[in-house]
DNA sequence: GCGGTACGATACGCCGCCGTAGCGAAGTGC
DNA sequence: GCACTTCGCTACGGCGGCGTATCGTACCGC
């Protein structure tokens, strides 16, 4: 039948929202599902293959992934995207928790880091592209440019735990773009 | 006597650093200081004293705060020593677990945000002397200006956790400065 | 409508942690 | 050196989570 699994995972997902990564219990996921714990453990063999699985739900939602030509309206789209995400306390509480926890599982670890490559692949995407334009200088290092872009607004975020305001958006693509637009010393 | 009221604030402080703010107990400390769980109650009415205590010790060693009269060169020096600590695990667990059990708890947020702003309060005296002497536009937002500096640097630590490299920091500076010494629009 | 499967409910033993209590042994002040 | 404080040790009842086992039942395909 397979009637319960989405509800479980779907309320494992809320309990990460609510809860981070590892505040999460079997038990807890059981009462809010509606099913039994035998349930759950008939369906996945140990807690981290359940909160895995249920991760995914609630983190993977993709960004959008434009290639309008214009790096700067491409950027202005994806972290339009990324800002929304920003703003929801329980993607941040998801994503803060799991990247908390990495520091002390290295399952959990590569967990996080999956998630990671997956969610910025559209703002990889959009910067490689740029390079192929001439937007961009040759030769320009991806993982930096990200954490760039990015960094200012998880920051503000996840760090000061503040929302994040359309027109800080515009300064951090700004001051990224002024320093990528040079050539590399 | 209290002789035993440090190492038991020692031990909490190593603890927080290698399981994180909601991974310590008292149990925990006890066997890890010597010193007997009655003795810790003793001193402290509850968990959450102890670990406020404790959290202190391992986070609040304070930034060098220069004031050189160069804009850059005081960043270079305040920023090296946030660096040290961003490549720290122990640091970046400490204020990481914290951030994230900040959303679920608003005492936690409250020492969260003394932390914080205690933490970054040279990097705004070297902004505000900056736009004193003329070399940041005045009505400066510092709360921005801090994120655009910084941001990266925390992103690269603590979302991606990946070691913050001397060059990059040069890069996130020359990039928020090439913004912030912009009019603002 | 009959077998097989997926499920819910309950109970179990185990463990770790909570916060408290009682006691005896050190150390400290005078 | 005596009173007093601080401490370590042990034990307690309670709780919540773990993972497993058992049993009864609802649902499925055919």
């Amino acid at each position: 039948m397979i009637r319960s699994k989405a509800s479980i995972i779907e309320a494992c997902a809320a309990l990460i929202a609510e809860e981070g990564f590892s505040g999460v219990s079997i038990e807890a996921v059981a009462a809010r599902s509606g099913a039994a714990k035998t349930t759950i453990y008939r369906h996945w063999p140990s807690r981290e293959a359940l909160l895995a699985e249920a991760f995914g739900v609630c983190a993977d939602a993709a960004l959008p992934s434009p290639d309008t030509g214009s790096l700067r309206e491409d950027l202005r789209v994806v972290l339009g995207g990324l800002t929304l995400k920003l703003n929801d306390a329980g993607w941040c509480s998801a994503i803060g928790s799991l990247a908390d926890a990495a520091g002390r599982d290295v399952t959990l670890e590569r967990l996080h880091q999956t998630t990671l490559s997956t969610g910025r692949r559209p703002l990889t995407g959009i910067l490689e592209r740029a390079v192929e334009r001439g937007d961009l200088p040759p030769g320009l290092d991806i993982e930096d440019a990200v954490a760039l872009i990015v960094g200012p607004l998880f920051y503000r975020a996840m760090i000061a735990r503040q929302p994040v305001a359309e027109a800080f958006v515009a300064r951090a693509v700004d001051a990224a773009l002024a320093e990528l637009g040079r050539a590399r010393t």
